[in-house]
DNA sequence: AGAGCGATGGCCT
DNA sequence: GGCCATCGCTCTA
């Protein structure tokens, strides 16, 4: 299988409000380069954070664990949650401003077999439709947090242009329920809820 | 198909 | 001590 790349995404594409940046990254594609090899999704489920957000783990200002979500714009945010898993997310915005954007499902593209080993699961559409799955299928954890998304293990391309976008509300949260700030590509299997 | 719930540990007050 | 940006199992229908 090949799987061809251009540049990963430049620094600018980061560098805006996290709710454009949780539109513009549907159908982008999400590499990992593990020492196994290489694995790839289509990304086609994400959502908006911001640090005047109630829901965001930026709202409270900065900690150490939220540290990467106010720093430079395309750096990975991975924390731990739920006591076992790990969710990923791109910084987003100025620095100093707290935001992200919290990467759900992806459509696996290459490295399958490494995804079906890592999640104890054949079934396609349940290796990454949704953000613990995603980063237990490529293998992410708290040592890929703060990675620059622009270059070196981790990165994201350009890939196929989605079609239709839709617009939810958030999956999970307590406060701010009310925003529409999930997006995914309309119709596609790969989302994790409808 | 949908509701309920346990697992499991770091983070913040 | 309480709260999670989750997941998968079990129970009811």
């Amino acid at each position: 299988m090949s799987l061809c790349l251009s540049d990963p995404l430049p620094r600018e594409f980061y560098a805006r409000d996290a709710v454009e940046v949780a539109q513009a990254i549907l159908g982008m594609v999400l590499v990992h380069r593990t020492e196994n090899g290489i694995i790839a999704g289509r990304i086609v489920e994400a959502e908006a954070y911001t640090q005047d957000d109630p829901a965001s783990h930026a709202y409270i200002g900065m900690t150490p664990r939220n540290a990467v979500m106010f720093g430079e714009p395309g750096h990975a945010y991975v924390y731990f949650t739920y006591g076992m898993y790990y969710c990923l997310n791109t910084s987003t915005g100025p620095v100093g401003f707290g935001s992200g954007a919290l990467i759900r499902a992806v459509e696996p593209i290459a490295g399958i077999e490494m995804m079906k080993n890592n999640r104890k699961t054949g079934k396609l559409t349940n290796l990454a439709s949704g953000p613990g799955k995603l980063c237990q299928a490529f293998g992410l954890d708290r040592r890929h947090n703060g990675l620059d998304l622009t270059d070196g293990e981790l990165t994201i391309h350009p890939g196929d242009p989605p079609g239709e976008i839709a617009s939810a509300l958030r999956i999970g949260i307590r406060l701010a329920t009310d925003k529409p700030w999930r997006f995914y590509i309309k119709d596609n299997p790969f989302v994790s809820k409808k």
